[in-house]
DNA sequence: GTCTATACAGTGATAGAC
DNA sequence: GTCTATCACTGTATAGAC
């Protein structure tokens, strides 16, 4: 039996009002932000009263950052380039884009990179969890496939880690900056794939053997 | 205070107090966001009363709307690809992604950017007010280049507009997201100018006759 | 238009009963 | 741990004097 049920947030098994409170702050702060939300508003949507929420969180700063942490590190885990073949470079490319698209634009990832970018100021410290726990990590993911296709002789590439960043780059393009403006609400996965598509052969003639 | 009269085409103020209280509102939106400015201290901030920054804006988001939609027509009203010589595709490419980088990685543009983001939620009109003004009108710059160079022979391309998106994407590249999260607070020029050259060897190698 | 002073609502956080 | 009730404070916005 742990003291301050607050160090829970990562476990993610657990079933009581911390989860309630954690769940509840989600959704609120990925909704409106950190400074359009009240610690009221939080409790009433966990459907607990609000000094319960502080007997389970020091602050709303806290709150905050246990949210973001969370959904940074919940939403990358899963994304893998390892069974993707290197032999097929083109075919693989324009997998690992889409895999990649369908991630980043995802409402929630949306939400979370939108709130992390608009709280910089005030949370430096989010900023660089954000960074670890999504872009560095699907970079890295991205990096090793690009050294098995040079490997394997699809692909001529000198540098790969400023290749992966550029496969991300062009993979990104215009639609990820537009969906953080709120400008395309509406996620069309034929434009996605159609955007994976153009992204990996761009790519591809780019680092052509 | 200054006895020359701005002219300001956006909100409609005259006096010398008006510009005082936009400037004012525009160092305090800058530099911690939208939740965490209040009136009082705009109006600290521009040595008048509370009272009389109400006389100029309605509300606060008023105020906010207006920083806004003049910082982002201030900053990208002036590039242009226009001078470059669309022969030498090499030189030219490159010399644009330093311009580019150097205009949205500058700390107003970042700040700028980094708020219009993190308020689309609540503001959604302001998303297509920076996106107007800058995204969409540096990348018609970009393209207009490309239709050129296309012309002149020095670099095949299919379709000016994606390619036009594509180049921009790829010297935004992975720092432009690391300035928005406030990683890399120092504006290095020596790597912006390494990452302006590999974006544009990438583009020419894939763009290229 | 500009100021001082203030109305009024809402905020984060806490005390004490159970 | 959880609740109700309340604190002290700050926020936006406005009234009235000049």
């Amino acid at each position: 039996m742990r003291s301050a049920a607050h160090q829970d947030f990562l476990s993610g098994a657990r079933g009581g009002k911390a989860e309630s409170i954690l769940s509840a702050a989600k959704r609120c702060f990925l909704a409106a932000g950190f400074g359009a939300v009240s610690m009221d508003a939080i409790a009433r949507e966990a459907g607990v009263s609000k000094a319960t929420v502080y007997a389970h969180f020091i602050s709303k700063e806290e709150l905050f950052g246990a949210v973001v942490a969370r959904e940074s590190e919940r939403h990358f885990f899963a994304f893998s380039a390892l069974e993707l073949d290197p032999r097929d470079a083109a075919a693989s490319l324009e997998t690992l884009a889409g895999r990649f698209l369908d991630l980043v634009l995802s409402p929630e990832v949306i939400a979370v990179n939108r709130i992390v970018i608009g709280e910089a100021t005030r949370f430096p410290v989010l900023g660089e969890v954000f960074w670890q726990a999504g872009p560095a990590r699907v970079r890295a993911q991205i990096e090793a496939f690009l050294r098995r296709a040079a490997a394997a002789g699809s692909l001529r590439i000198a540098d790969p880690r400023i290749a992966a960043e550029q496969f991300a780059a062009l993979a990104r393009g215009e639609i990820h900056l537009r969906h953080l403006l709120r400008l395309d609400p509406a996620l069309d996965t034929a434009a996605t794939a159609e955007a994976a598509r153009c992204a990996a052969a761009t790519f591809l003639r780019a680092f052509a053997p």
